[in-house]
DNA sequence: TCTGGGGTCCTAGGACCC
DNA sequence: TCTGGGGTCCTAGGACCC
């Protein structure tokens, strides 16, 4: 007899609260039941916010500098953005969804797909209930579950449980009246790839909910707008159609950009910074084992306040691919000079690097535009020199462009502001908490 | 004074070829 | 002077995500 009541596929989206916040509260108990933000580069906005923080009015995003009263007023913690820590807390929390489903997707830093074939509704939900626990328990993190046939209804399944207490932080939509719960409680912009221009077009076309949209004819809305909004409805309707998300093995591009803390106006101080931005994307290049052979620069002023606007983006083709920091450097030179306009107060650029090939298959060409092979192998044993000192004892060999600086940290303090920055606590031997 | 950073995917349109 | 149409490839820009 054909087993009834199984489902063939089944998500189970896990998705940490607040995450930022909840890897800085795991080693601060003092900081429970406090208002806590974290903030991004630069101290610039508001990235993430504990539930007493977001209680207390401060949106997602807010400029620090707007909300500075009312940090003081309540005593609002803030963390500079410790990336290094989140990302070890980010994988302690995968090996533990690991070790409960093979057939995992991670999707960002924060959150996964698991994935079951053939199980019950009341299966996923004793797993979840399960999975909520171990995270928990383990590593300190709260985790809120959605449960669904597709990725987009498990994300609306989620964040359904996140701001209703009552489900305990799990959700399932793998019933029809359930499904049809959430997707008449959730307005459009809640839904997976509503952005806030489909959401203008689509609430002036008369729909207003998850549930109008998902009665729309995905074919007819497919010519009409495209192929993605044909699948989110579909996916509406439970049918899972998003085939994979994570395309781990072949990223396509490395950016590495950053905003100036104070507005600069010298190509030279410009410069020197997009050589410490190609440096460090090289660095991840190399890593990766990774050739690129195209390179992208921008350079940009403010978005905000009245001085003038100038905005410019330039790219280069090398001969050959290659991870060489030295060739990209000189790349960049030769790109900024190009674009680089005098008079302008610059708040931002960044570098950019694509078209990919795995350096480990890498052939010299034919045409001799690429170094021979034994050329190549110095290159890349020099690199894999600097990069191993580096790993070691940060910049201690950099490139020309910074050698006027008597320490790159001290120099990289001007351009860049950090004054809120929590230990790390679990990649720094030197920075372990204390037990007292 | 101070407004993030790092990605992916899709589409329209230009260039070029026959 | 007349100035096709279809295919392919590339790129810029828009939209979206966390």
């Amino acid at each position: 007899m054909k087993e009834i009541n199984k489902l063939s596929m089944v998500y189970l989206l896990c998705d940490c609260n607040n995450f930022f916040v909840s890897c800085e509260k795991i080693f601060r108990p003092d900081l429970k039941n406090r208002p806590v933000a974290v903030l991004s580069n630069n101290d610039g906005i508001v990235v993430s916010r504990s539930n007493e923080t977001k209680n207390l009015g401060i949106a997602m995003g807010s400029p620090v500098f707007k909300i500075q009263d009312k940090i003081n007023r309540y005593k609002i913690e803030t963390f500079s953005s410790n990336f290094s820590l989140y990302l070890n807390i980010s994988n302690r929390v995968m090996l533990c969804l690991e070790s409960f489903c093979q057939d995992i997707e991670v999707y960002s830093v924060d959150e996964a797909f698991l994935c079951y074939r053939n199980i019950t509704e009341a299966e996923a939900i004793k797993t979840a209930k399960k999975i909520r626990a171990c995270v928990l328990k383990q590593i300190g993190i709260t985790v809120g579950i959605g449960v669904a046939t597709s990725k987009t209804l498990a994300k609306l399944a989620n964040h359904y449980a996140k701001i209703n207490s009552y489900t305990g932080g799990i959700f399932s939509a793998l019933s029809d009246d359930k499904r049809q719960k959430i997707l008449i409680e959730s307005p459009l912009k809640e839904i997976w790839g509503i952005g806030p221009s489909s959401e203008e077009k689509l609430t002036n076309e008369g729909f207003k909910t998850a549930y109008s949209l998902s009665k729309a004819d995905p074919e007819v809305m497919r010519k009409k707008y495209n192929i993605n909004l044909s699948r989110t409805i579909n996916e509406l309707n439970g049918i899972d159609c998003i085939e994979s998300i994570v395309d781990s093995d072949c990223q396509n591009q490395i950016m590495w950009s950053r905003s100036f803390k104070n507005r600069l106006t010298k190509i030279d101080d410009i410069y020197e910074a997009l050589a410490n931005y190609v440096s460090c994307a090289c660095e991840k290049l190399r890593s990766l084992e990774l050739y690129a052979k195209k390179m992208a620069l921008f350079i940009r002023t403010s978005y905000f306040g009245n001085a003038k606007k100038y905005s410019n983006e330039i790219a280069i083709c090398l001969e050959y691919p290659c991870s060489d920091t030295r060739v990209f450097a000189s790349a960049a030179k030769i790109l900024l000079d190009r674009i680089f306009v005098d008079g302008y107060e610059y708040a931002k650029a960044g570098i950019i690097l694509y078209e990919f090939t795995d350096s480990r298959t890498f052939q010299s060409d034919l045409f001799n535009k690429a170094p021979n092979q034994s050329e190549l192998n110095k290159n890349n044993n020099l690199m894999n020199a600097v990069d191993k000192i580096n790993k070691d004892n940060k910049d201690t060999i950099y490139l020309g462009a910074l050698h006027s600086l008597t320490k790159v940290e001290n120099k990289k303090k001007d351009k860049i502001n950090k004054d809120h920055f929590s230990k790390r606590y679990t990649a720094s031997f030197d920075e372990l908490p204390e037990v007292f």
